[in-house]
DNA sequence: AACGTATGATACTCCAATATCTCATTCAAG
DNA sequence: CTTGAATGAGATATTGGAGTATCATACGTT
Protein backbone atom coordinates (compact mmCIF):
# COMPACT_ATOMS: atom_id res chain seq x y z
CA UNK A 1 0.00 0.00 0.00
CA UNK A 2 1.16 3.62 -0.71
CA UNK A 3 0.52 5.24 2.40
CA UNK A 4 1.87 2.93 4.59
CA UNK A 5 5.25 3.30 2.62
CA UNK A 6 5.13 7.26 2.43
CA UNK A 7 4.41 6.43 6.25
CA UNK A 8 7.10 4.46 6.72
CA UNK A 9 9.55 6.69 4.52
CA UNK A 10 8.46 9.90 6.27
CA UNK A 11 9.39 8.24 9.93
CA UNK A 12 12.30 6.89 9.13
CA UNK A 13 13.77 10.31 7.56
CA UNK A 14 12.72 11.61 11.08
CA UNK A 15 14.43 9.03 13.13
CA UNK A 16 17.86 9.46 10.33
CA UNK A 17 17.77 13.05 10.33
CA UNK A 18 17.27 13.90 13.74
CA UNK A 19 20.81 12.07 14.76
CA UNK A 20 22.52 13.52 11.11
CA UNK A 21 20.61 16.37 9.20
CA UNK A 22 23.14 16.02 6.51
CA UNK A 23 22.26 12.12 6.31
CA UNK A 24 21.61 11.17 2.64
CA UNK A 25 18.76 9.25 0.90
CA UNK A 26 20.49 5.84 1.57
CA UNK A 27 20.57 6.36 4.76
CA UNK A 28 16.90 7.09 5.34
CA UNK A 29 16.19 4.70 2.97
CA UNK A 30 18.14 2.29 4.94
CA UNK A 31 16.24 3.30 7.93
CA UNK A 32 12.96 2.77 6.60
CA UNK A 33 13.82 -0.51 5.21
CA UNK A 34 12.84 0.55 2.19
CA UNK A 35 14.77 0.67 -1.46
CA UNK A 36 16.51 3.83 -2.18
CA UNK A 37 14.41 3.85 -5.68
CA UNK A 38 11.02 3.70 -3.57
CA UNK A 39 12.01 6.79 -1.81
CA UNK A 40 12.18 8.82 -5.39
CA UNK A 41 8.89 6.92 -6.15
CA UNK A 42 7.09 8.72 -3.73
CA UNK A 43 8.83 12.23 -3.33
CA UNK A 44 10.22 14.33 -5.95
CA UNK A 45 13.68 14.64 -4.71
CA UNK A 46 15.31 14.98 -1.60
CA UNK A 47 14.58 18.59 -0.93
CA UNK A 48 10.63 17.10 -2.05
CA UNK A 49 11.21 14.97 0.73
CA UNK A 50 12.32 17.45 3.49
CA UNK A 51 9.45 19.69 2.16
CA UNK A 52 7.01 16.96 3.20
CA UNK A 53 8.76 16.55 6.81
CA UNK A 54 8.50 20.29 7.24
CA UNK A 55 4.96 20.51 6.21
CA UNK A 56 4.39 17.96 8.68
CA UNK A 57 5.86 19.34 11.64
CA UNK A 58 3.82 22.41 10.42
CA UNK A 59 0.66 21.06 10.24
CA UNK A 60 1.29 18.83 13.62
CA UNK A 61 1.52 22.26 15.15
CA UNK A 62 -1.45 24.29 13.50
CA UNK A 63 -3.14 20.88 15.01
CA UNK A 64 -1.78 20.92 18.96
CA UNK A 65 -2.13 24.67 19.14
CA UNK A 66 -5.84 24.60 17.58
CA UNK A 67 -6.71 21.92 20.18
CA UNK A 68 -5.07 23.80 23.30
CA UNK A 69 -7.37 27.18 21.45
CA UNK A 70 -10.77 24.83 21.41
CA UNK A 71 -9.88 23.94 25.08
CA UNK A 72 -8.45 27.08 26.80
CA UNK A 73 -11.58 30.01 27.95
CA UNK A 74 -9.17 32.09 28.30
CA UNK A 75 -6.03 33.21 25.75
CA UNK A 76 -3.47 33.04 28.76
CA UNK A 77 -4.83 29.44 29.13
CA UNK A 78 -4.24 28.63 25.57
CA UNK A 79 -1.36 30.11 25.46
CA UNK A 80 -0.36 27.60 28.04
CA UNK A 81 -1.60 25.03 26.84
CA UNK A 82 -0.04 25.95 23.27
CA UNK A 83 3.69 26.10 24.96
CA UNK A 84 3.24 22.59 26.33
CA UNK A 85 1.69 20.80 23.35
CA UNK A 86 4.38 22.58 21.27
CA UNK A 87 7.11 21.05 23.57
CA UNK A 88 5.46 17.42 22.80
CA UNK A 89 5.57 18.19 19.12
CA UNK A 90 8.27 19.82 18.02
CA UNK A 91 10.43 17.48 19.64
CA UNK A 92 10.73 14.95 16.50
CA UNK A 93 11.80 18.15 13.91
CA UNK A 94 14.55 19.75 15.24
CA UNK A 95 16.38 18.99 12.95
CA UNK A 96 14.65 21.15 10.55
CA UNK A 97 16.21 24.03 12.13
CA UNK A 98 19.40 23.03 10.52
CA UNK A 99 17.53 22.53 7.42
CA UNK A 100 18.74 25.98 5.42
CA UNK A 101 17.49 25.26 2.14
CA UNK A 102 13.72 25.31 3.68
CA UNK A 103 14.27 29.06 4.35
CA UNK A 104 13.99 29.58 0.59
CA UNK A 105 11.00 27.79 -0.06
CA UNK A 106 8.41 30.90 0.20
CA UNK A 107 5.42 27.97 1.12
CA UNK A 108 7.79 26.86 4.37
CA UNK A 109 9.01 30.21 5.53
CA UNK A 110 5.21 31.85 5.15
CA UNK A 111 3.59 28.74 7.29
CA UNK A 112 6.65 29.70 10.08
CA UNK A 113 5.73 33.51 10.13
CA UNK A 114 2.34 32.78 10.24
CA UNK A 115 2.73 30.83 12.99
CA UNK A 116 5.30 32.72 14.63
CA UNK A 117 2.15 35.80 14.35
CA UNK A 118 -0.65 33.76 15.44
CA UNK A 119 1.63 33.29 18.67
CA UNK A 120 2.25 37.30 18.77
CA UNK A 121 -1.81 37.78 18.64
CA UNK A 122 -2.06 35.11 21.94
CA UNK A 123 0.65 36.87 23.07
CA UNK A 124 -1.41 40.14 22.80
CA UNK A 125 -4.91 38.70 24.01
CA UNK A 126 -2.95 37.43 27.07
CA UNK A 127 -1.44 41.12 27.70
CA UNK A 128 -4.98 42.10 27.26
CA UNK A 129 -6.24 39.89 30.19
CA UNK A 130 -3.97 41.23 32.49
CA UNK A 131 -1.19 38.24 32.82
CA UNK A 132 1.47 39.19 29.87
CA UNK A 133 4.08 42.32 31.13
CA UNK A 134 3.16 45.27 29.36
CA UNK A 135 6.72 46.37 30.09
CA UNK A 136 8.72 44.36 27.66
CA UNK A 137 8.48 44.30 23.80
CA UNK A 138 6.15 42.03 22.32
CA UNK A 139 8.80 40.72 19.88
CA UNK A 140 10.77 39.77 23.06
CA UNK A 141 7.73 37.82 24.61
CA UNK A 142 6.96 35.64 21.27
CA UNK A 143 11.33 35.21 20.72
CA UNK A 144 12.00 34.38 24.72
CA UNK A 145 8.85 32.05 24.27
CA UNK A 146 9.94 30.36 21.53
CA UNK A 147 13.77 30.21 22.67
CA UNK A 148 12.28 28.48 25.97
CA UNK A 149 10.04 26.10 23.65
CA UNK A 150 13.15 24.82 21.51
CA UNK A 151 14.94 25.00 25.11
CA UNK A 152 13.26 22.40 25.90
CA UNK A 153 12.62 20.30 22.84
CA UNK A 154 16.37 20.22 22.97
CA UNK A 155 16.72 19.35 26.86
CA UNK A 156 13.90 16.47 26.04
CA UNK A 157 15.77 15.10 23.08
CA UNK A 158 19.15 14.72 25.12
CA UNK A 159 17.95 13.11 27.95
CA UNK A 160 18.70 15.55 30.48
CA UNK A 161 14.86 16.24 31.40
CA UNK A 162 11.27 14.59 31.11
CA UNK A 163 9.10 15.75 28.86
CA UNK A 164 6.38 16.29 30.97
CA UNK A 165 8.86 17.95 33.01
CA UNK A 166 10.05 20.13 30.58
CA UNK A 167 6.79 21.16 29.64
CA UNK A 168 5.87 22.37 32.96
CA UNK A 169 8.73 24.22 33.27
CA UNK A 170 8.29 25.74 30.41
CA UNK A 171 5.39 27.23 31.34
CA UNK A 172 6.78 27.95 34.64
CA UNK A 173 9.32 30.06 33.54
CA UNK A 174 6.89 31.70 31.18
CA UNK A 175 4.81 32.65 33.83
CA UNK A 176 7.67 33.91 36.44
CA UNK A 177 9.72 35.89 33.60
CA UNK A 178 7.01 37.61 31.52
CA UNK A 179 3.43 37.95 33.41
CA UNK A 180 2.85 41.20 35.43
CA UNK A 181 3.75 39.34 38.99
CA UNK A 182 7.31 39.63 37.93
CA UNK A 183 8.29 42.91 39.36
CA UNK A 184 11.25 44.49 37.47
CA UNK A 185 13.12 45.24 40.13
CA UNK A 186 16.47 44.48 38.84
CA UNK B 1 50.73 39.94 4.80
CA UNK B 2 49.27 36.01 6.09
CA UNK B 3 47.57 37.23 8.97
CA UNK B 4 45.58 40.04 7.50
CA UNK B 5 44.23 37.61 4.29
CA UNK B 6 43.03 34.53 7.00
CA UNK B 7 41.32 37.33 8.72
CA UNK B 8 39.85 38.46 5.93
CA UNK B 9 38.42 34.79 4.82
CA UNK B 10 37.03 34.42 8.49
CA UNK B 11 35.46 37.73 8.05
CA UNK B 12 33.89 36.96 4.89
CA UNK B 13 33.31 33.65 5.85
CA UNK B 14 31.46 34.61 8.89
CA UNK B 15 29.17 37.13 6.33
CA UNK B 16 28.18 34.96 3.73
CA UNK B 17 27.94 31.24 5.89
CA UNK B 18 25.54 33.89 8.10
CA UNK B 19 22.95 34.67 5.26
CA UNK B 20 23.32 30.68 3.65
CA UNK B 21 25.22 28.11 5.90
CA UNK B 22 25.66 25.77 2.69
CA UNK B 23 27.11 28.30 0.54
CA UNK B 24 30.66 27.08 -1.50
CA UNK B 25 33.98 27.95 -0.50
CA UNK B 26 33.82 30.08 -4.04
CA UNK B 27 31.35 32.12 -2.34
CA UNK B 28 32.85 32.76 0.52
CA UNK B 29 36.30 33.56 -1.10
CA UNK B 30 34.44 36.19 -3.30
CA UNK B 31 32.38 37.20 -0.88
CA UNK B 32 36.31 37.94 1.10
CA UNK B 33 37.42 39.85 -2.11
CA UNK B 34 40.14 36.89 -2.26
CA UNK B 35 40.77 33.80 -5.06
CA UNK B 36 39.55 30.81 -4.00
CA UNK B 37 42.85 28.98 -4.25
CA UNK B 38 43.77 31.49 -1.22
CA UNK B 39 41.49 30.06 0.72
CA UNK B 40 42.76 26.80 0.55
CA UNK B 41 46.47 27.96 1.13
CA UNK B 42 45.26 28.96 4.58
CA UNK B 43 42.69 26.08 5.34
CA UNK B 44 42.87 22.51 5.21
CA UNK B 45 39.51 22.59 3.64
CA UNK B 46 36.21 24.04 3.87
CA UNK B 47 36.04 21.44 7.06
CA UNK B 48 38.79 22.89 8.59
CA UNK B 49 37.85 26.54 7.66
CA UNK B 50 34.69 25.76 9.40
CA UNK B 51 36.54 24.86 12.44
CA UNK B 52 38.81 27.85 12.21
CA UNK B 53 35.34 29.53 12.57
CA UNK B 54 34.14 27.37 15.68
CA UNK B 55 37.36 27.64 17.57
CA UNK B 56 37.14 31.59 17.37
CA UNK B 57 33.59 31.65 18.20
CA UNK B 58 34.67 29.30 21.26
CA UNK B 59 37.19 31.40 22.31
CA UNK B 60 35.52 34.89 21.77
CA UNK B 61 32.77 33.25 23.84
CA UNK B 62 35.27 32.64 26.53
CA UNK B 63 36.73 35.94 26.67
CA UNK B 64 33.86 37.87 26.81
CA UNK B 65 33.34 35.16 30.13
CA UNK B 66 36.07 35.83 31.45
CA UNK B 67 36.30 39.61 31.15
CA UNK B 68 32.89 39.11 33.17
CA UNK B 69 34.23 37.18 36.02
CA UNK B 70 37.28 39.60 36.71
CA UNK B 71 34.62 42.42 36.61
CA UNK B 72 32.16 40.95 38.94
CA UNK B 73 32.23 40.48 42.40
CA UNK B 74 29.70 37.91 43.00
CA UNK B 75 28.58 34.83 41.10
CA UNK B 76 25.36 36.26 40.02
CA UNK B 77 26.98 39.35 38.56
CA UNK B 78 29.19 37.41 36.74
CA UNK B 79 26.50 35.47 35.53
CA UNK B 80 24.52 38.75 34.31
CA UNK B 81 27.77 40.44 33.39
CA UNK B 82 28.49 36.94 30.78
CA UNK B 83 24.87 36.67 29.65
CA UNK B 84 24.91 40.29 28.09
CA UNK B 85 28.23 39.61 26.93
CA UNK B 86 27.66 36.38 25.28
CA UNK B 87 24.30 37.53 23.25
CA UNK B 88 26.99 40.69 21.76
CA UNK B 89 29.57 37.83 21.15
CA UNK B 90 27.48 35.14 20.08
CA UNK B 91 25.33 37.01 17.45
CA UNK B 92 27.88 36.93 14.58
CA UNK B 93 28.02 32.88 14.73
CA UNK B 94 24.23 31.61 14.49
CA UNK B 95 25.54 29.66 11.92
CA UNK B 96 27.23 27.39 13.56
CA UNK B 97 24.05 26.09 15.04
CA UNK B 98 23.28 24.20 11.61
CA UNK B 99 26.45 23.03 10.86
CA UNK B 100 25.96 19.70 11.68
CA UNK B 101 29.44 18.77 11.13
CA UNK B 102 31.23 20.29 13.60
CA UNK B 103 29.01 17.83 16.45
CA UNK B 104 31.48 15.14 15.09
CA UNK B 105 34.36 16.93 15.78
CA UNK B 106 35.94 16.14 19.21
CA UNK B 107 37.40 19.49 19.88
CA UNK B 108 34.94 21.80 19.20
CA UNK B 109 31.92 19.19 20.94
CA UNK B 110 34.18 19.24 23.79
CA UNK B 111 34.93 22.84 24.09
CA UNK B 112 31.18 23.17 24.09
CA UNK B 113 30.41 20.79 26.90
CA UNK B 114 33.21 22.80 28.62
CA UNK B 115 31.55 26.28 28.57
CA UNK B 116 27.71 24.40 28.85
CA UNK B 117 29.39 22.86 32.74
CA UNK B 118 31.17 26.19 32.91
CA UNK B 119 27.46 27.97 32.85
CA UNK B 120 26.53 25.20 35.54
CA UNK B 121 28.94 26.35 37.74
CA UNK B 122 27.89 29.48 37.53
CA UNK B 123 24.83 29.11 38.20
CA UNK B 124 25.23 26.34 40.52
CA UNK B 125 27.18 29.20 42.69
CA UNK B 126 24.56 32.28 41.96
CA UNK B 127 21.98 29.70 43.80
CA UNK B 128 23.85 29.06 46.96
CA UNK B 129 24.18 33.49 47.23
CA UNK B 130 20.54 33.03 47.54
CA UNK B 131 20.09 34.22 43.86
CA UNK B 132 18.59 31.81 41.81
CA UNK B 133 15.68 29.56 42.46
CA UNK B 134 16.54 25.98 43.98
CA UNK B 135 13.16 24.70 43.03
CA UNK B 136 13.92 23.93 39.59
CA UNK B 137 16.15 21.58 37.83
CA UNK B 138 19.90 22.83 37.17
CA UNK B 139 19.89 21.59 33.95
CA UNK B 140 17.03 23.56 33.03
CA UNK B 141 18.36 26.63 34.50
CA UNK B 142 21.03 26.12 32.14
CA UNK B 143 18.94 25.28 29.24
CA UNK B 144 16.90 28.07 29.59
CA UNK B 145 19.57 30.69 30.31
CA UNK B 146 21.11 29.11 26.73
CA UNK B 147 18.12 29.44 24.85
CA UNK B 148 16.77 32.63 26.08
CA UNK B 149 20.64 34.10 25.12
CA UNK B 150 19.85 32.23 21.64
CA UNK B 151 16.45 33.96 21.25
CA UNK B 152 18.30 37.44 21.98
CA UNK B 153 21.03 37.17 19.58
CA UNK B 154 18.12 35.77 16.66
CA UNK B 155 16.25 38.41 17.65
CA UNK B 156 18.83 41.14 16.93
CA UNK B 157 20.40 39.24 14.32
CA UNK B 158 16.71 39.59 12.67
CA UNK B 159 16.45 43.29 13.66
CA UNK B 160 13.78 42.94 15.79
CA UNK B 161 15.45 44.23 19.11
CA UNK B 162 18.61 46.21 19.42
CA UNK B 163 21.41 44.67 21.20
CA UNK B 164 21.58 46.81 24.20
CA UNK B 165 17.69 46.06 24.68
CA UNK B 166 18.11 42.37 23.80
CA UNK B 167 21.05 42.05 26.17
CA UNK B 168 18.54 43.77 28.98
CA UNK B 169 15.84 41.63 28.28
CA UNK B 170 17.65 38.01 28.62
CA UNK B 171 18.53 39.31 31.97
CA UNK B 172 15.32 40.53 33.01
CA UNK B 173 13.62 37.71 32.09
CA UNK B 174 16.51 35.06 33.39
CA UNK B 175 16.18 37.35 36.96
CA UNK B 176 11.86 37.40 36.63
CA UNK B 177 11.85 34.05 35.55
CA UNK B 178 14.28 31.92 37.70
CA UNK B 179 15.38 33.91 40.50
CA UNK B 180 14.14 33.38 44.22
CA UNK B 181 11.72 36.58 43.86
CA UNK B 182 9.84 34.53 41.55
CA UNK B 183 7.03 33.11 43.74
CA UNK B 184 6.09 29.75 41.99
CA UNK B 185 1.83 30.72 42.33
CA UNK B 186 0.82 28.96 38.91
C1' DA C 1 67.80 44.95 -9.93
C1' DA C 2 67.20 40.44 -7.85
C1' DC C 3 64.82 37.47 -4.83
C1' DG C 4 61.29 35.33 -2.19
C1' DT C 5 56.61 35.22 -0.88
C1' DA C 6 51.73 35.64 -1.36
C1' DT C 7 48.22 36.01 -4.49
C1' DG C 8 44.73 35.53 -8.51
C1' DA C 9 43.11 33.11 -12.23
C1' DT C 10 42.35 29.04 -14.58
C1' DA C 11 42.14 24.46 -15.71
C1' DC C 12 41.86 20.08 -14.05
C1' DT C 13 40.77 15.78 -11.30
C1' DC C 14 37.89 13.39 -8.25
C1' DC C 15 34.10 11.98 -5.69
C1' DA C 16 30.00 11.64 -3.19
C1' DA C 17 25.35 11.87 -3.62
C1' DT C 18 21.30 12.73 -6.38
C1' DA C 19 18.39 11.03 -9.75
C1' DT C 20 17.00 7.69 -13.54
C1' DC C 21 16.26 3.26 -15.60
C1' DT C 22 15.55 -1.63 -15.92
C1' DC C 23 14.15 -5.99 -14.52
C1' DA C 24 12.87 -9.55 -11.52
C1' DT C 25 9.88 -10.37 -7.59
C1' DT C 26 6.19 -10.03 -4.45
C1' DC C 27 1.53 -9.85 -3.46
C1' DA C 28 -3.19 -8.70 -3.42
C1' DA C 29 -7.40 -8.71 -6.26
C1' DG C 30 -10.29 -10.81 -9.40
C1' DC D 1 -3.98 -18.85 -12.30
C1' DT D 2 -3.58 -14.30 -14.28
C1' DT D 3 -3.02 -9.58 -14.07
C1' DG D 4 -1.31 -5.32 -12.49
C1' DA D 5 0.55 -2.34 -9.13
C1' DA D 6 4.27 -1.56 -5.94
C1' DT D 7 8.66 -2.78 -4.56
C1' DG D 8 13.81 -4.12 -4.10
C1' DA D 9 18.07 -4.34 -6.06
C1' DG D 10 21.41 -2.94 -8.85
C1' DA D 11 23.50 -0.58 -12.83
C1' DT D 12 24.15 3.86 -14.80
C1' DA D 13 24.16 8.71 -15.76
C1' DT D 14 24.91 13.38 -13.97
C1' DT D 15 26.59 17.01 -11.51
C1' DG D 16 27.89 20.34 -8.14
C1' DG D 17 31.44 21.39 -5.48
C1' DA D 18 35.90 20.11 -3.07
C1' DG D 19 40.56 19.97 -3.56
C1' DT D 20 45.06 20.23 -6.56
C1' DA D 21 48.38 21.95 -9.80
C1' DT D 22 50.33 25.49 -12.68
C1' DC D 23 51.75 29.89 -14.08
C1' DA D 24 52.01 34.69 -14.33
C1' DT D 25 51.98 38.73 -11.51
C1' DA D 26 52.28 41.99 -7.75
C1' DC D 27 54.75 43.52 -3.87
C1' DG D 28 57.99 44.08 -0.24
C1' DT D 29 62.90 43.41 1.13
C1' DT D 30 67.67 43.67 0.64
Amino acid sequence: MALATEERILEGAVRTLSENPNATVDQIAAEARVGRATVFRHFESRAGLLRALARRAIAETDRVTRQAAAQACTATDALRLAAKAVVGAGESYRFLEAAAELRDEPEIAGAYERQMSELADLVRASRREGFIRPDVPLAWVVASIDGLIWAACRAVGEGELGRVQAQDLVWDTIASGLSTSAAKEF
